[in-house]
DNA sequence: TAAATTTGTGTAAACGGTTACAGATGAGTG
DNA sequence: CACTCATCTGTAACCGTTTACACAAATTTA
C-alpha cells in the first residue's frame, strides 16, 4: 500500500510551511528562489499530487467540466467531445461525458451530481429540459442542438430553413412524390424539420406524405416498407435524420429499387453512417466540429465571468450532394 | 443568486447540531423521530443538497467511478457505457467517461485526475497502458479488451480462437484464396487476430495475402483495392476488425462484385454498424453488454474489498452469420 | 537615517461535511 | 435499588487544501 503524501508531509520534508509550498505549487504570492528549489525537490521526493477535492472544497471549483448527452450512440457526439475538449484541455480544463439515454431524470440526476461536486460548467444536448429546471443550479449552463430559453446560451442551427433547403433540392432535383419520414413527435427539432417539409408541400400544391421513424433505424425502414406500399409511385424521401435515411435506403435496396434513379434520398446531420452505406447519402451537414468549439469558448467564457455579447448563435449547415440524389 | 444551503443551516433551522443532521441524511446512528421530521422538514425548506466534495475529502471516496476508452467513434462503446451503468447507478454511483484518442499521455493525464478527485475506481480500454503506469496509483482497475498484466483484473475474449473460428467458417464455405486485411502493428489483439489468420492458412497449406487496414474503413477499402488489384481471384476476406469490414465491403461495391456470390467477407467485434449496410456483414460478435455489465461488477467487487477469485474473465464469442457469407 | 515599501515566511481560520467521544436520559435486570 | 445497556444528542477534531493576516528582514525612498 503506497501512501500518498499531502502538503503537510511536503512542508515537513522540505523544513517550511504548508502556506510556502502552496505558494511554490499555484507560483502565487512571494518566495525565494531557494525555497523554491527546497519545496519543488520535496514534492518530487515525495511524489506530491495536490488533492483536488480538498482544493475544489475551498475554492468551489474543480477546473472539471461536464456534458449531458441524450446518447452517445448518436453519432455525432464524438465529433464534439473531440472539439470540446481541444477548447478547455488547453486551458487547464478537464471533460467528463454523461449519458442521460434522453432520459429527464437522468439528465438532472447528473445535473445534481455535477452540482454537488462544484463541476464549473456544463454543455446540454437534451430534448427535455428547460430553464426551471437549472434556475436553482449555480452552473454556468451551455445548450447545444436547441434553445431551451432566452436566458441560457445556445449554439444551433435554423432546423426550419435548412430542412427546406433540404426538400428544395429534392424539388429542384426534378422530384415530383416526396414523402417525408419523420422523428419524434415530443422532440422540436424534429418536428420544425416535419413542419419545413409540410409548408414547402404546402406552397407547391403537392401532396404530403408522412411516415414516422422515431429517429431509429429499424423503425425508419419500416416506415419506408408502410410508405412505398402505400404509395408506389414516390420518387423522393426527406429523412428526419441520417440513420433514418440509412434505414430509407436499406428498404429500398431490398425493394430492388435503384436510389438515386427510381428514389432519391436526402437526410440531416452530417453523421458518419451516410459515407460508410453504398451508395453514400446526400445530407444537410451540420458543423458539428464547429459547433463544438464554440459552445466550449461560450461556457468558459461564462466560467470565466466573461460574458459574451452574442448568446444564441446559429451556425450554417452545408449541403452534402452525394449518391442518392442526382445532382 | 441562489445560496446554496449548507449542512450548519439546516442544523441552525431545525435548532440540532450538525452531527444529528449528518445522522439524518446517512441514516446511520440513532436519531428520534420526532428530530428527523424536524430536520427533513428544514432540508427541505432550505432546499439543501450534501455537497460531494466535502464529504469525498473527509470519506476518501466519491462514489464516483470512471471509464477512459481510446476512441468513443468506436460503436463498440455506447453499449458498453449502458453496461456498466445498469450495474453501477443501481448502487449509488456516478459514471464519467473520458475519452483519450487512443493516447497514452491522455490516459495518464485522465488516470490522474481521476485519482486527484477521489475516483473510487476506473474502467480502462486502452491499447498502450501496462500494469507499472497503475502501480503508485490507489484506484481500483478493471482492464476490458485487453490484459494489462496477471496482476489487474481484466474482461476480454480469446482473440487468436475467435479469429481462427472466422477464418474457419470462410474455409468451411469453400472459399479458396482467403485474404486478411490487418489492423495496427502496435495493438496486440489485432495482431492476434492475424496470427490466426496466418496459422490457419499455414496449416491448410494455402497462400497468405495480407493488406494492412489500421482499423479504419477509409483505409481498409483502400487496402481492398490493392488487394485485389495485385490478386484478381481472391474470393474471401477476413477482417481485423468491423469497422474494416464495411469498408472491405464498399471496395466491392464500387468494384460490381457480388458479395457474397464471388467474394464473402467476414469481419470481427459485432458492432451495429454490420446491419446497417447492405448486405449486412457476417461478423464474430463480442458480447459487448455481458461484458461491461461483468467488468462493472468486478470492478464494484474491489471497490468494497470483496476480492474475486476469478479475475481474468473470457467471455465467449458468436458467430453472426449475415448476408456476406454463405451460410 | 528614519520611514515607507517590498519581499519572504508562518499561523490559523476557513471550505462543508463525517464521526469518535462524551454525557444525559430512560428502560431493563438481578 | 444499584447497575448495565440501549437510545439520543452535542462538541470538536479531522479530511487536504487556500489565503487573510501578522510579523520580520531587506530594500528603497526622502
Amino acid at each position: 500500500m503506497i501512501h500518498i503524501a499531502t502538503i503537510k508531509e511536503v512542508a515537513k520534508y522540505a523544513n517550511v510551511s504548508v502556506a510556502t509550498v502552496s505558494r511554490v505549487i499555484n507560483k502565487k504570492g512571494y518566495v525565494q528562489k531557494e525555497t523554491q528549489t527546497k519545496v519543488e525537490e520535496a514534492i518530487k521526493a515525495l511524489n506530491y499530487r495536490p488533492n483536488n477535492v480538498a482544493r475544489s472544497l475551498f475554492k468551489k471549483q474543480s477546473k472539471m467540466i461536464g456534458y449531458i448527452v441524450p446518447d452517445i450512440t448518436n453519432p455525432f457526439f464524438p465529433q464534439l467531445v473531440r472539439a470540446v475538449e481541444d477548447v478547455t484541455v488547453a486551458q487547464g480544463y478537464t471533460t467528463f461525458l454523461c449519458n442521460s439515454d434522453d432520459n429527464l431524470e437522468k439528465e438532472l440526476m447528473y445535473l445534481n451530481k455535477m452540482a454537488e461536486n462544484y463541476i464549473d460548467g456544463v454543455i446540454i444536448v437534451s430534448n427535455h429540459m428547460n430553464e426551471s429546471h437549472l434556475a436553482n443550479l449555480q452552473i454556468p449552463v451551455v445548450a447545444l442542438d436547441r434553445v431551451f430559453h432566452e436566458s441560457i446560451p445556445s449554439v444551433t442551427i435554423d432546423n426550419y430553413q435548412e430542412a427546406r433547403r433540404a426538400v428544395m433540392h429534392l424539388v429542384e432535383n426534378g422530384c415530383e412524390k416526396i414523402a417525408h419520414i419523420s422523428g419524434p413527435e415530443n422532440i422540436i427539432n424534429s418536428q420544425l424539420r416535419k413542419k419545413a417539409y409540410q409548408d414547402v408541400m404546402m406552397a407547391l400544391e403537392r401532396p404530403v406524405y408522412i411516415s414516422e421513424g422515431h429517429y431509429q433505424m429499424k423503425t425508419a425502414q419500416e416506415a419506408t416498407f408502410r410508405l412505398l406500399h402505400e404509395q408506389k409511385d414516390i420518387d423522393a424521401i426527406f429523412t428526419g435524420n441520417d440513420v433514418m435515411a440509412v434505414g430509407a435506403l436499406k428498404a429500398c435496396t431490398k425493394l430492388g429499387i435503384n436510389v438515386p434513379k427510381e428514389l432519391q434520398i436526402i437526410g440531416f446531420d452530417g453523421i458518419e453512417w451516410t459515407e460508410t452505406v453504398s451508395p453514400e447519402i446526400t445530407t444537410i451537414a451540420q458543423p458539428i466540429y464547429e459547433m463544438g468549439k464554440k459552445a466550449a469558448t461560450m461556457l468558459l467564457n461564462r466560467i470565466n465571468g466573461k460574458e459574451e455579447g452574442q448568446d444564441h448563435i446559429v451556425f450554417p449547415t452545408e449541403l452534402k450532394i452525394r449518391e442518392t440524389t442526382t445532382h
